[in-house]
DNA sequence: TGTACATCAGTGAACGCGCGTTCACTGATGTAC
DNA sequence: TGTACATCAGTGAACGCGCGTTCACTGATGTAC
């Protein structure tokens, strides 16, 4: 695996890929890309990275497997995103621009988005899975806790966190699900047009 | 059609099932119970009615018209769950009654909440399906709208009601999703322990 | 520097499967006269 | 009250499909000596 990654690109045909690995992830992105979620399927995937049905089996175990890589990158990605959108004069606005960030990457990354909650189609105990899930929660947490003590002292320290986490995480779906309308186009004009006004409803 | 509905359940094996239909969304319902939403088929549908393959087809076109039919169903009686929790001493607690129901529909009838979103298997264009989605909007949308002018004067009307939609609705899909653990107890715990506290975040 | 060999990463044919849907059909029902 | 017939609601065999996975295999690579 000492391979030159500029070699990857060039040699166009040998019996060993090289990069195989990473071109199956990229394949099945592009195929729930293109057909959703369900419209997997392991030997699709193959066929587009030009490669046997069988082989995929060396890299990820099954299809489970596969599926399972592909949302603990998305996750890191996500992940990434809510860090980026970490910015703003106060607090308030930094849990904002997540928000947004997170609705954002919701709407663009369709597919994956799907993805990442289908637990039915992942492996739920994977664990760099479970870890980047958690790492992405914890990057809205550790803002949402900050300096600041809950004025709800009765109830679980979570839950300032979780509320905001359940309100853009259920703008998102009922505009990926079709409830402002369906197409992206629908779903993207109602997040721009009401997503700021539903934040504003946030008290944390 | 004119069946005396007692004989349905008597004579046992007639030609003519006599309520083939309800039948048929019994059975659909039962799978997806089982098995989840993907693990749907007609012709399990079909095994389980007592009935041969073809027969769903003079009832519901096909396979997706079976699954928009049970969807529908599905919305009336969620619909029916939020208005009996319509109840309170103030606009709040009955706000705060719709959105434990809202989340404990979704936890006890899984399979058919999922569907209700799955809008790739479904006939988004069905009339009684959306009639029936609209519907249920409408229940936490006229509590929420209430004699109460917005103090967010320069926001759009529906606001605070999507506000608190998204905030149940994602509450309740982390939940489903295994956010809170996996399996229905986890989440069923997590919601008796966080949800109550997450609501006081919601500021209408 | 050369060689033997283990290991790794692929091939491609084959398996068995369950699926949705179609088709020509038939049994039961209800209605017109 | 009896009969002819249209319509409705089923049957069941057959279709073609794409799927995930297995299997015995082989080509390429890297390492020990």
């Amino acid at each position: 695996m000492a391979d030159d990654l500029n070699s990857v690109k060039t040699d166009s045909r040998t019996y060993h890929h090289g990069a195989l690995r990473e071109a199956l992830l990229d394949a099945a992105e592009a195929v729930i890309a293109e057909r959703g979620v369900d419209g997997f399927s392991l030997r699709e995937v193959a066929r587009r990275a030009g490669v046997s049905p069988s082989a995929p089996a060396h890299h990820f175990r099954d299809s489970r497997g596969l599926l399972t890589a592909l949302a603990t990158v998305a996750f890191r990605q996500f992940g990434d995103a809510l860090e980026a959108a970490d910015v703003g004069a106060t607090r308030m606005d930094c849990i904002r621009s997540q928000g947004l960030a997170y609705v954002r990457f919701a709407l663009t990354e369709r597919a994956k988005f799907d993805l990442m909650w289908r637990y039915s189609l992942t492996d739920s105990n994977d664990a760099d899975y479970r870890e980047a899930g958690r790492r992405a929660f914890l990057i809205l947490d550790r803002r949402m806790r900050g300096e600041q003590s809950s004025r709800f002292a009765d109830e679980p320290a979570a839950a300032p966190s979780l509320a905001c986490w359940s309100m853009v995480h259920g703008f998102a779906r009922l505009a990926l699900d079709g409830a402002f309308g369906s197409g992206p186009e629908a779903a993207e004009r109602a997040a721009e047009l009401l997503l700021p006004a539903v934040l504003k409803h946030l008290d944390v």
